[in-house]
DNA sequence: TTTTCATTATGATTTTTATCAGTTCTGCCT
DNA sequence: AGGCAGAACTGATAAAAATCATAATGAAAA
């Protein structure tokens, strides 16, 4: 795995957005400092389901998918990451092995701070633990939120309602609706928690009533409106 | 809603499981100072989905639900709280409105602290706010497993998996095997996940089967391994 | 360019689960 | 005790989604 030209933290203009928003000073030089820049491939794997934390992973720029292997093998998406998230903190504060893995779905630019160093920062800057606490809990409501609907809305809802979540986690190509994300139809399916086959169908459905457009992996959406209409969020 | 005797937080037993497990001296004080303590009845709602929120409430005795209602008005129960869990601190955090509701499922003891109390305290006992990240991680861990059941596991499944997570929470019945909680078979359902007719024809499916003993809203586990079998984790 | 393999697509079928309808049971209220 | 209402149960049916099978497409490698 390949380094790339060390990003200077108090520079770096995805951390407003990040949990070190209100890191300055010292620790955020500390952190700077420590830290280890590197490129990953689309397709790699920045850490893997049961392995142990050393440490966590800020993403600079790209594209992560987590995901967590069921009893059968199957693979469930449970998080994406994009520019400025933060990962592999959860296993890191309870000191347990991570319980998902991160795959990266497009060439990404990842920087890592290792455990002690990030523990120190946690402990130094208490809004560092404050900003942790925010993004734990916006976690923990978007997953109850995820789960309700998963337990209650048919899966062509919940496939509506995904590739407008896709949409507003990762946006539009520049200049047109296409979303900017290369998924397979399986992963697809691994995010709405359905068979591939029917991700398949329902996206060519959804293609004929002229929702949105299949070119390959890409998929524009033609009619945010009405997306949101077959996604029957809050009536 | 009537209060009960005041409890003194150095004294209470319930704290050492708790997120204050760790908060001592004047911090502690503060709390129990402040704090009032009330008796809610069975059925009775601590806080709803959509207010705000105006402090945390910490569970000193008692059995409470907390559920989303989804699109189609039907319930989805979220979580379970027991002595020594703390609730409503995720919506403080962020500063949102509660997005579930809490209902007790039988007469409990709850204490309140108000929001800025609560804060303080927080910004004063760093342990307090390390406690708060790991409850919150391990939620979000217990949310994301949920999750990829929810999306892989057959009904019967995920029904013995609830029936051990029930006996995980709330123990058995003294010199029982009767899990110490009375739900109805729609929150049982609402748990699960599932219609309430499907949970109730499961339900009885393992009660012809031996593997449980249904005597009205008391459910006995008469053996655990083949439960678990049932529920088929990690094969 | 051809071959190869994975992905996408579509059809047929089966399985699972929800829904609807109706009955019995149980606890509670007067 | 009797009656009432909600909860639990059971059966029949419908709907949803998974699975199996097989074909078409497309992108990467030889």
């Amino acid at each position: 795995m390949k380094t790339f030209e060390h990003v200077d933290c108090s520079r770096c203009d995805k951390r407003q957005s990040s949990v070190f928003c209100n890191t300055h000073g010292e620790p955020l030089e500390n952190l700077s400092d420590s830290k280890t820049c590197s490129v990953y491939k689309k397709g790699q794997v920045i850490f893997h389901e049961g392995g142990h934390p050393f440490g966590v992973y800020c993403v600079n720029k790209g594209k992560i998918k987590l995901s967590i292997i069921g009893d059968e093998g199957k693979e469930q998406i449970v998080r994406l990451a994009r520019d400025g998230d933060v990962l592999g903190y959860r296993s890191m504060l309870v000191n347990e092995r991570y319980n998902a893995t991160a795959t990266v779905l497009e060439d990404s630019q990842v920087c890592f701070i290792p455990r002690e160093i990030f523990m120190k920062t946690l402990r130094s800057d208490s809004s560092l633990s404050f900003e942790m606490m925010k993004l734990l809990s916006n976690q923990l409501r978007e997953a109850e939120v995820k789960l309700t609907h998963l337990a209650q809305k048919p899966v062509r809802e919940r496939l509506a309602e995904t590739l407008l979540f896709l949409k507003e986690t990762y946006g539009y190509e520049p200049d047109s609706t296409q979303i900017a994300v290369q998924l397979t139809r399986e992963e697809i399916a691994n995010l709405v928690g359905t068979a591939t086959e029917t991700a398949i169908r329902l996206l060519s459905e959804l293609n004929k009533e002229g929702v949105i457009e299949l070119s390959g992996k890409k998929i524009s959406i033609k009619d945010v409106r009405e997306l949101s209409r077959v996604a029957n969020l809050n009536d």
